[in-house]
DNA sequence: CTGTTAGCGCATTCAA
DNA sequence: TTGAATGCGCTAACAG
């Protein structure tokens, strides 16, 4: 690789000058930024990066912290994120927490020890105290799916409370009345806000919540599976259920067949999240929806603006869910 | 962020001591190892991974170009990789090709600008030749989920034609003897290689193929849905349809539906990758399974051994693919 | 508008 | 075993 020196001992200028034609940061004339220009395809000359962001002290690149890297709600996640910072010619580093506490940290010194200009959070393990205390370090941050109180400001966030009003809601309208409800690890903030949801719409229709047909899972698909083969054992009167994820959906459904039952007839189901393979269910998942490709945009958008003063698109903080309404929940019969 | 210089101070050693027990490069007395050490625990030292890397030519980080970043296929691809280098104790850096060209280069552009130690590619729109050329560039590679001639060593990839005979043969032997296909785009190789399967196993049976029964897809949800619904529009016979991914496998699924068919009665599907949702479906896709998330690790292992010596754990380059028997596909009737 | 001069934080010779 | 000196490739004052 050809380096700087290269580049300004061909032109005939100094280091100075091809490091200001590079950057644009001050006036170069139209002619010795030609003759540099030539000089750097010449020699197909591309800047270290690594040199610039040590001298430069930003690296132009942010990094992202998330638990997982594939499956349908982080893979998208990731992608919008990564999408529009590479748009804004930023880039992106990015490190897997596996939502585990110490993992979650390491990936944090690691993105650090990178000279990142800013990070991109999406804790599991994390407490809050812990990501308030992260307020006074040096690097600003932004935290995706997640409202920690204290810091509103850096955060991107789904009304979980309403994705959990609007599934019960949906199917209290169609005359339901006995509604079961699988939840996430309700140690999870998400998980205890969709669940809080549920419980308020059934106050408004002045239904008490039933601990009986409600069981907590882990938000992987065999616990849906067995969360509903344990709700079918209780013997307990339902005509609905609502899975906190489609993934556990995806399994109670697998559950509910084996049951002999099918849906919408004999059981509704609702799930949460709409995730990409949704409609492709049979019957397509009526789901919550839950706009983390968007909330990933938003969250490089915020870095864009609060750190590299790019403030050229529209930025929401505070996404609102709606219900998805596809075949798998109907009329009560 | 203290510095080594800062930590040299507070141990009262020089700079190249704390490197060295930073680095385990050559001997240093337990003494001066304990108050090096000590002193970086109390500074709360982390080293700048970006100055290593400029100091040292080398970055302990390999650069990952995929296609993108989710999806079922590169979202195992990118945590299988990501997984194993990790815990090597190495960095995963990753770009994005977005099956086009131009995008393709400047990720390696960008990935070789961070002093990657070593390349993991996943290129759609790059040239064999393009390969071919790199191979005499200082960064070492590995190429997956293709086989390019010339370049055997550096690749990591499936039996796209024994998967095309899998699918086929299964049909086959089930009694089918119209199935139709629908492949991916034909410019890409592993489409090609699939189809070639296809033709092969229905020579083995004597059957001829018919164009007719065949149409080509671009390996999207939509396009199985629109392929299936020409392959209605010709009224040709058939009684079994293979499509070469599970993607358009789900779309196909739904214009069967549409058709008022069901399968597996009236009409077999097969898909090919077994995606995590294959199962999902209803019925349950019967598909041609598809390593990617191996592929991945022995991608990377491909690097841990050929770049940083690290060869503890075996390596396959070579996967063959095996047909994975469920309910969308059966005798026919 | 352009060149000179210092570092950025660290690894790595070479001596001691 | 340890320290001093040099440079990785580039940016950023400061002069000119």
């Amino acid at each position: 690789m050809a380096t700087i020196y290269e580049v300004s001992k061909l032109a005939g200028v100094s280091l100075a000058t091809v490091s200001r034609v590079m950057n644009n940061s001050s006036r170069v004339s139209p002619k010795t930024r030609q003759k540099v220009l030539a000089a750097m395809q010449k020699l197909d000359y591309h800047p270290n990066t690594i040199a610039q962001s040590l001298a430069s002290k930003r690296s132009n690149s942010v990094g992202v912290l998330v638990s997982e890297l594939h499956g349908p709600i982080f893979g998208s996640l990731v992608s919008g994120i990564e999408e529009e910072l590479t748009r804004a010619g930023k880039f992106s580093i990015f490190a897997v927490g596996h939502s585990d506490g110490e993992k979650e940290k390491d990936g944090i010194n690691f993105l650090i020890s990178r000279n990142c200009d800013a990070l991109i959070f999406h804790l599991e393990a994390s407490s809050d105290e812990f990501l308030l205390a992260q307020k006074n370090s040096a690097l600003p941050f932004v935290i995706v799916n997640r409202l920690v109180s204290g810091l509103e400001e850096n955060c991107i966030s789904l009304n979980n409370v309403k994705g959990g009003i609007e599934a019960t809601r949906f199917l209290l309208k169609q005359g339901h009345r006995d509604i079961a409800y699988i939840s996430g690890p309700l140690h999870w903030g998400d998980a205890g806000q969709r669940l809080a949801g549920h419980k308020t719409a059934l106050a408004e229709f002045g239904i008490p919540f039933d601990p009986n047909i409600m069981v907590e899972g882990d938000y992987l698909v065999q616990s849906g599976y067995v969360a509903m083969k344990q709700l079918f054992g209780r013997k307990a009167k339902f005509t609905a259920v609502i899975c906190a994820n489609d993934e556990m959906a995806v399994g109670a459904m697998d559950a509910i067949r084996e049951q002999g039952l099918s849906m919408p007839e004999d059981i509704s189901l609702v799930g949460f999240d709409n995730v990409r393979w949704a409609p492709f269910l049979s019957p397509k998942l009526t789901t919550v929806n839950n706009p983390v490709n968007e909330m990933g945009r938003m969250a490089a958008r915020w870095v864009l603006k609060n750190v590299y003063g790019i403030n050229d698109r529209p930025i929401q903080t505070f996404f609102e869910p709606e219900i998805v309404v596809r075949e798998s929940a109907g009329a009560r019969v």
